[in-house]
DNA sequence: GATCATTTGTCTATCTTGGCAACAAAATGG
DNA sequence: CCATTTTGTTGCCAAGATAGACAAATGATC
């Protein structure tokens, strides 16, 4: 509880991270400008901007470009080495891994297909691990490791990085947190897992097409759906962090069986296998089979138009439940519909603008994701830097 | 922006809120008590219920019951006249008018029947002011106004209290917040309107079946369904306050047509009209033909109950997608599945753990409201008197 | 190019707020 | 009645933000 007697060294804390945050999110800023933005005085900015640079968070450099008469303003940017995560991305038939630092600056990133089915909890830990050395070793020396972050296509538990099940990946009680945490050794800060879903929203709210927009459903789909919900500006977890599983959604009682036992989900429908399904592929699942689908879109084949409209219908029915539930000013759409979006697009919203009542249909909009498969990375960086921002001047104390 | 640059000044603010809401929500304490929980200093604390007590909010009266040797604590408690709300509540069969003070005090209440359909909303308005009256008029001396707060069934806009468009009550487009201040008067002070599901969500987590649960789910059922959501401790009213539109998401493609227009709504399957249906009941709507079937239910009428069952059953289905999504600790029940709980709760709650995964599904808890029909007045009282707990030295003064 | 107005950084005194320590007060228990 | 314990009160201190005086750096003007 933070939120019980609050302490002048409380006051200092959170002007100090308002600054960070600010500088993190919305690039360099000059000293006057910062006293504009938070309405402190020039003296109380000039400390706290010093102290952030005896922190080697923030530097200074250059000054603000001439706008009229006056003493030129010092610009504060952040420094992106004062705190380097280690991001990671542990997709269906991927695998990413890169170095993000303060501002969202990527230092490195790869990334590696893995073939569906061979990745076991054990060696993806390990191809994790062989993946993320190299990259932690070409950092430059001035770059301190702020901690781990893991998108987990599965559901779990954030407090410690558990995955309850994946069933895509085909994992079942991994405790990956501590796994990760072994294979990369203490060095390298807190080890923290959540899932892509919620990581790709607060990746698109603090760097990509949800950026300022406090109310925002991001719409993972890859093999299955994951929503992400950021509500009044904060992650919607749930009470142990499994929120967003709208993929077993009920939509249709006379659908097919999902792999969850129930029938009739909104992923049965809406999915890899459904698209591919409609659209009559050879195969069932996998990325090849999807790109061919996407190629014989851009061919014109009537066939694969029609299927998709129809997974279209679907999944705008699915977001006008939530956009009922949640009332949200926008809906990003990640993975397969961010690809898709220029097929979907329409008989999408005509469903959504069905199932969904007036007001909250006519106030929302649907983009496709701004980072595209890179949302999920940033929004694990976010996940490790938003500790160091809440509190600046205690970071590389507490492991 | 509040939370911008802070200063001392913010710390003040800050401190007294803590104590007025502790006071608030759990009652009386004595001083040492406010010590241990907040963690603040004696001298502070003293200084910050002697400013309360200035302020006409608290009073200390009689000192702690021994528990040891050393000197009494004299006891803080909320003065219940120093902050009193005008609740309403506007739903489809009745009006509910009470004054309600700073602890949940309820001065007075009066409630009346209201012919379904005769309730126009300048009907209303007048009807409201005119059970008002008499209850201001009654409340002690030494009570000060705080606002009205009004939950009404339908759409509802917060910052403005504009009533999009309520089905059940026949409203479309009504400035329900200026209608009430313009009969009310200046003197009652602001007038605040929200939906009735989300005050009663409100209500419940504040002095109610879901007090301390930080994630909850208030499933209101009159005619329509409506859900408010509690997430993180915050109230989740979506980026225009239209949030928790729960009674069209879609469950049943095969269904019946709703008043919305759409097909299958979750409240065609679980609402007071399905439930007669189902039942066979020879009215389709209204209070009594309600009771009748909860006589026919306890008198153990064998056609009734197989009908609670499958509504019991499509109840379930809803809340499985909501435990989905929003991974709630709780889900309170009010209004027609509060009276029905005994006959719908275990069809339910199959039906729940189906359709939703654990571990979430696991975890949820389902219980009846506990303050019952005065739900709703007790959130709306909160949505009120929660403005001078965030800022209780500055009471009276915006307006 | 010198001068002036303007903006901003810096420094110091001051204000607000909470903490601390010493002391007083009020209870228990022998 | 006195020792012990707990708590309220009071005066002083520390942390942090502010205000005002002054200096520095720039553009505009002559």
């Amino acid at each position: 509880m933070t939120s019980l007697g609050a302490r002048a060294s409380g006051l200092r804390r959170h002007n100090l991270s308002t600054l960070l945050e600010r500088l993190h999110l919305r690039g360099s800023a000059s000293r006057s400008e910062l006293c504009a933005v938070t309405g402190l005085n020039r003296s109380t900015i000039s400390d706290l901007v010093q102290r952030l640079i005896a922190l080697d968070l923030v530097i200074e450099d250059g000054v603000s470009a001439s706008t009229g008469p006056g003493r030129p303003s010092p610009i504060a940017r952040v420094r992106p080495g004062g705190a380097v995560v280690v991001a990671a991305e542990i997709a269906v038939d991927s695998l990413a891994v890169a170095t993000i630092g303060l501002g969202g600056k990527v230092f490195a990133q790869v990334n590696t297909e893995m073939p569906r089915g061979e990745s076991s909890p054990a060696e993806t830990v390990r191809k994790v691990a062989e993946l993320a050395g190299p990259l932690i070793a070409s950092l430059p020396d001035d770059c301190t490791l702020a901690g781990v972050g893991v998108a987990a296509a599965g559901v779990t538990r954030r407090s410690d990085g558990f995955v309850h099940f994946s069933p895509n990946l085909g994992w079942k009680d991994v405790p990956l947190g501590d796994m990760l945490g072994e294979a990369l050794g203490e060095s390298v800060g807190p080890v923290m897992v959540a899932n892509e879903a919620d990581l790709g929203a607060l990746g698109e709210y603090r760097r990509g097409a949800g950026f300022g927009i406090d109310n925002l459903i991001f719409i993972s789909t890859e093999v299955g759906i994951g929503a992400g919900l950021i509500i009044g500006g904060t992650p919607m977890l749930g009470a142990a962090g499994y929120a967003g599983e709208a993929g077993h959604m009920l939509v249709n009682p006379n659908g097919q069986r999902c792999q969850c036992g129930a029938v009739g989900c909104w992923e049965t429908e809406v999915g890899e296998t459904a698209l591919l399904r409609a659209a009559r592929s050879p195969q069932t699942s996998g990325l090849a089979a999807v790109d061919a689908v996407v190629g014989r879109l851009a061919a014109g084949d009537e066939e694969a138009l029609t299927a998709v409209a129809r997974i279209g219908d679907w999944l705008g029915v699915g977001m006008g439940n939530l956009v009922n539930l949640l009332n949200p000013d926008l809906v990003v759409l990640g993975g397969l519909f961010s690809r898709l979006h220029d097929y979907v697009r329409e008989p999408m919203l005509a469903a959504m603008r069905d199932r969904s009542l007036e007001p909250a249909s006519g106030m929302v909009s649907v983009v496709p994701s701004a980072l595209g498969p890179s949302a999920q990375l940033h929004g694990a960086a976010e996940l490790c830097l938003s500790r160091i921002i809440a509190d600046p001047a205690h970071r590389a104390v507490d492991y």
